[in-house]
RNA sequence: CGCGGAGUGGAGCAGUCCGGUAGCUCGUCGGGCUCAUAACCCGAAGGUCGGAGGUUCAAAUCCUCCCUCCGCAA
């Protein structure tokens, strides 16, 4: 079978691992152009072509994959089946008309819920208390095509988005290798996804990274850690601004009358902040300039007392 | 040439503009107090001030180059 695999970021690189490990075919890997990115603009490639390039894998990197240069590329490689996992691109009709067996897509949630570009991040930041990887087949709309499998994980109170992300990768690519098999197999029912429940994952940017103090300390803990380690919560204390980067919730329902923000207790196990509903306890931080702390060191070179308050600026 | 911040005992910071004895909080070690303590009191150790040149009687501080880390932006 000739597997043409597209795919960028590290997400997709245990599932283009995965086939090339079990002896697939891949015969080209497509993957976003090369950008400057990073401090001082300099120009790097991403995940997965670097994965790609180490198995001598051929890799083209269409500005547009639908355009007719590209779609060409991709006829002449006569392919059954095309692999698509965190590509960013859409497709296009000329595309998916391609290959044989059609386009299969692994995707970081349980379709129909969060469709889109960052179902990882949201799950967590919403409080989810288990998601999970499902394949599907590729259709014109975005995370709509009818589903192959899936498979549930559980979210823990303390995961990370990172953390998360890194399980689900590798709980994709299985994920994906077992669906190609079983595609080959004649074994498998695609089921349409039903669209009332469908619900949608936005690219997240900076601005979903700032506190809303008013919120319960439920919320302000998922929102900590579903934006770790990007973008990364943040607030504003004494006029600078700071990374929270590990909650606890201190206490779920408690409002002491304090304006929410306030630092009602300071120790070295951290602040202790009243939020809109409950209390929160903030036990590692990161300035700017500076690395991830725990509040336990940044308080022996700064001044915070309790009535100190976190804000908008 | 994208913009900006930072590097000072083990940790976190001040001092740098305006050159002149290395400072603060915490930790560590020793002693004291205490039924006891992560609390309190007394004392001590620990630093080529990121690196290399330069200016100067004198450089953490001024000038030049380099290294490392971080934020913005992508």
């Amino acid at each position: 079978m000739r597997i043409v695999f597209m795919g960028t970021p590290e997400f997709a690189v245990p599932s283009l691992e995965i086939l090339v490990k079990n002896n697939r075919n891949v015969v080209m890997v497509v993957t976003q152009p090369d950008k400057p990115r990073g401090r001082g603009y300099r120009v790097s490639c991403c995940a997965v072509k670097e994965c790609a390039q180490k198995y001598n894998i051929p890799v083209i990197q269409p500005e547009k994959i639908g355009s007719s240069e590209a779609v060409e590329q991709l006829r002449q490689l006569k392919p059954d089946l095309f692999v698509t996992c965190a590509f960013g691109q859409f497709l296009t009709r000329d595309v998916l008309n391609i290959p044989r067996l059609g386009t299969v897509n692994v995707h970081g949630s349980l379709l129909p819920k969060y469709r889109g570009a960052a179902p990882i991040q949201w799950a967590i930041i919403n409080g989810e208390k288990k998601t999970g990887v499902t394949t599907m087949l590729t259709v014109l709309k975005m995370d709509a095509g009818d589903i192959l499998l899936s498979k549930e994980i559980n979210i823990n109170d303390d995961m990370t988005a990172g953390q998360l992300h890194d399980r689900m990768s590798i709980l994709g690519a299985e994920l994906l290798l077992d669906t190609i098999q079983r595609l080959e197999e004649g074994n498998i029912t695609p089921i349409p996804q039903d669209e009332a429940e469908a619900t949608y994952a936005p690219r997240i940017d900076r601005e979903t990274g700032k506190i809303n103090w008013d919120a319960p300390a439920r919320a302000i803990h998922n929102l900590v850690r579903g934006t770790d380690p990007w973008p990364g919560a943040y607030s504003f204390l004494n006029g600078k601004r700071m990374r929270i980067w590990k909650t606890t919730v201190y206490d779920e329902e408690k409002i002491s009358g304090e304006k929410p923000g306030t630092i009602i207790e300071v120790n070295k196990d951290g602040f202790i902040v009243q939020a809109g509903k409950g209390i929160l306890n903030i036990s590692e931080i990161q300035c700017d300039s500076g690395k991830r702390m725990k509040v336990e060191q940044y308080i022996c070179g700064y001044k915070v007392k309790s009535g100190d308050c976190f804000g908008s600026e």
